[in-house]
DNA sequence: TTGAAAGCGCTAACAC
DNA sequence: GTGTTAGCGCTTTCAA
């Protein structure tokens, strides 16, 4: 059965008694017209329900005006900000988003890419855990922006985790705590070695001790192992991949009669939904999720436009937002 | 600066010593093609890194092999059930997935699907916005399946409410509470509505009263209204529009001093991520939304194959998990 | 089994 | 300011 007839460029033609290229021309160069011409083309087009066929314009311009978004997990709502906002800035350059999700796979990572390639205009990757030498070769093909993965020679939107891991430092510091415990996630996650080598050298710099135990499942159901390890090392604070893991950390440690900030105190990262409504609310290291899915798009789309040698790295800010569970170290 | 050059199927043809309508056989009816310059197309194909692009597939076919799925917040963790759903969905079927976020925004989402609408072979609309007529019009050009929300005449895929209302009401009633609140969400949410009514009919049916307030909205901001106004009411249990409205009803609650569930019984819909670790857990009902996406897609699929004249309404099952959130009526 | 040629809807280059 | 024409990459007749 074939698809509902629509209107085309030719029909409207027909039906305003113009050529199709004054129709065309109607929608793409305005100016370019008689306006009493456009007008009665428009109208013409409107009533017909017509709207430009954009395989057919993609392929005589090589442009499709979509750009790709890969995530990991579309249901983590970490991804949810970035996906927000990158389809904000698709929206604001006109063009549309497609989204895919990768199942944390770099096998249907690569596979999407190849397939999504010829369809889309660029890609926004966020997260990737494809290799540095995949990527570069991608991006021969396409324009490409990493969000929170830096690979040289690529567009980055990374947060300043620098920043961030010194300001948690020197909060559990300002709190009394001498050493932290971090639990790691997924060993392939980039942010997360950054993260856990940013803890590292800030509480180096502080003459706190740092741990990190791990690898755990980033999500809730890791937050019971990640728990255990920390009661038994007899931790006062600890930092977790995620706050999704932080919060199964907290699950754990209530079940186990730990008193939450109490006897730990428990700092996360993302600042997720649900970070303020969790029990006790979740000190956490805010990221801008929402601008670094814009700005990636934006990058995307710069490239689009010209092609840059060196495409920007951009670091985002963070912000350590304090809740209640972090206290002063027991004792 | 023109996009990157890619393979196209003449490259190949050249390169494999054949002619393009070959190499297009070679991907696309294998069967019609010789096994061995079949491999031999294929093989040089791969080496340079060809891919169909789809825009030509699609210029052809008047087949994007793409569908389109609109959700009123993306951010909103109840829609990431269905976006994951309908990606699974998607996938398996070979399709592509567009994502519009539609901002709660009749006109926008109106906007989009004219947008959209020659660039996809179909519409998955979830929770929307747009009138009965304006759907069915939508429906004349391009298959659309509705996720919680139905139109005669159009695929959909709904929650049962029905059962679902009534396990809630059943489950307050088996705690000796005599009647309830419910917080009303968005006043043009159909589901809203249909909570609602299945509310009131299974309250009746079972001799508990049943009062509305609202509309509140339906996000952790709306619940401080929504919770005032229930204690001003002397309510002992409550059901809101929907989790995070729930969510928002405890914190002021507790703000306020009053036990959740000692004093008043807080019943969600949706059991979205985070039901299960605020405070304390939400008795909530839930629904299947990944099941609902990946439905619906399903339904837009079979559409595309052959229009049929009365597309199916299929019903979820709905199934009330309880958490702490609810209890037996004071006194 | 394969090649040549036409055409999908649209835009751009070139006439007029 | 507008019409004519060619061609984007691909699939699909139609011949061979």
């Amino acid at each position: 059965m074939p698809p509902r007839k629509r209107a085309t460029i030719t029909d409207v033609a027909a039906a305003a008694g113009v050529a199709a290229s004054t129709v065309s021309r109607a929608f793409t160069h305005p100016g370019r017209v008689n306006v009493h011409t456009r007008e009665h083309v428009l109208a013409v087009a409107e009533e017909l329900g017509y709207a430009p066929n954009p395989a057919a314009r993609a392929l005589e311009s090589g442009r499709t005006r979509t750009l790709a978004l890969l995530v990991p997990d579309i249901t983590n709502p970490y991804f949810a900000g970035v996906i927000k906002g990158a389809e904000r800035g698709a929206a604001a350059a006109g063009l549309t988003l497609v989204l895919g999700d990768t199942a944390e796979n770099p096998a249907q990572e690569a596979q999407l890419v190849r397939r999504l390639g010829p369809a889309v205009d660029g890609f926004v990757l966020s997260a990737s855990r494809l290799p540095d030498e995949e990527l570069r070769r991608a991006a021969d093909l396409n324009p490409i922006a990493l969000v929170n993965r830096a690979t040289p020679g690529l567009a980055c939107v990374v947060a300043d985790f620098d920043s961030g891991t010194r300001q948690i430092v020197d909060h559990l510091a300002s709190l009394g705590h001498h050493s932290l415990v971090f639990l790691g996630g997924p060993p392939e996650s980039w942010s997360g070695a950054r993260r856990w080598a940013g803890l590292r050298a800030a509480a180096e710099e502080r003459g706190l001790g740092a741990t990190r135990f791990g690898p755990y499942v980033p999500a809730l159901a890791g937050g019971a192992a990640a728990a255990d390890a920390a009661i038994a090392a007899g931790a006062t604070a600890v930092v977790a991949h995620n706050d999704m893991l932080a919060i199964g950390v907290m699950l754990r440690l209530a079940e186990r009669g730990v008193d939450v900030p109490g006897d730990v105190s428990v700092v996360g990262f993302d600042n997720i939904v649900g970070a303020d409504f969790c029990n006790p609310p979740l000190t956490t290291l805010a990221e801008r999720t929402e601008e670094a899915g814009a700005r990636a798009v934006e990058a995307v789309a710069a490239q689009v436009l010209s092609r840059t040698d060196d495409p920007p790295t951009r670091v985002l800010p963070t912000q350590l937002v304090v809740r209640r569970s972090s206290g002063p170290v027991p004792g």
